[in-house]
DNA sequence: TGCTGGATTATC
DNA sequence: ATAATCCAGCAA
């Protein structure tokens, strides 16, 4: 069952943790990939400085001051796109990165096991910037409510941003082989 | 208009 | 430990 809109539009780190353990929906023109979201990061605010948002609205960052429940997507060190969901109220940017899934039905675990992996195995480009989630193409659905513990920890590769890189906004599930960096 | 460096990954 | 490989953001 595809989630809402209203569910998006709750406190960044209450959907970054709640989000573990739901379904990843990517529908193009010839192929369905699905996955469930193992591995996730929190981005909050104006002031976070780990967030590209913390410089105000530019052309890139504009989605990230929607109203929660659209796409954000970006490329990074000029070969990955990374996936990231917005959240909360129009006006205050904030996202949570989806940094790895587990995808059901490929022999290898780790296929989509990083932010970078997970965009190139479900043909996410910036075309498919700021989808709404309640549409067709790019939705998260209930997935198998599983009971393992939530792992949180300081996020990845965000050392530049001081005092806000020691932030334990970085969640996965514990047991989760297609966790990233393993 | 030019320069800098990054929410990564694979390989050396 | 480091190359690969663009382009957004900022300085001028």
């Amino acid at each position: 069952m595809k989630i809402r809109k209203e569910y998006y539009q709750q406190p960044t780190l209450d959907v970054a943790k709640d989000l573990l353990g739901k379904r990843l929906v990517f529908n193009s023109d010839n192929h369905v990939k699905r996955g469930i979201i193992v591995e996730t990061e929190a981005y909050i605010g104006p002031d976070d400085k780990a967030s590209h948002a913390s410089r105000g609205k530019t052309n890139r960052t504009a989605p990230m001051f929607e109203a929660g429940g659209i796409s954000y997507v970006y490329l990074i060190y000029g070969m990955h796109y990374c996936l990231n969901i917005v959240t909360e109220a129009a006006g205050y940017p904030a996202a949570v990165l989806i940094r790895a899934v587990k995808v059901e039905d490929e022999s290898d675990p780790r296929v989509a096991s990083g932010p970078g992996k997970l965009c190139r195995y479900f043909g996410i480009t910036k075309e498919h910037n700021q989808l709404d989630l309640t549409g067709d193409i790019l939705y998260i659905e209930e997935g198998n409510r599983q009971r393992s513990p939530i792992v949180e920890r300081p996020r990845i590769g965000v050392d530049y941003a001081g005092e806000w890189a020691l932030k334990p906004w970085r969640f996965y599930l514990a047991d989760s082989p297609a966790v990233s960096r393993k």
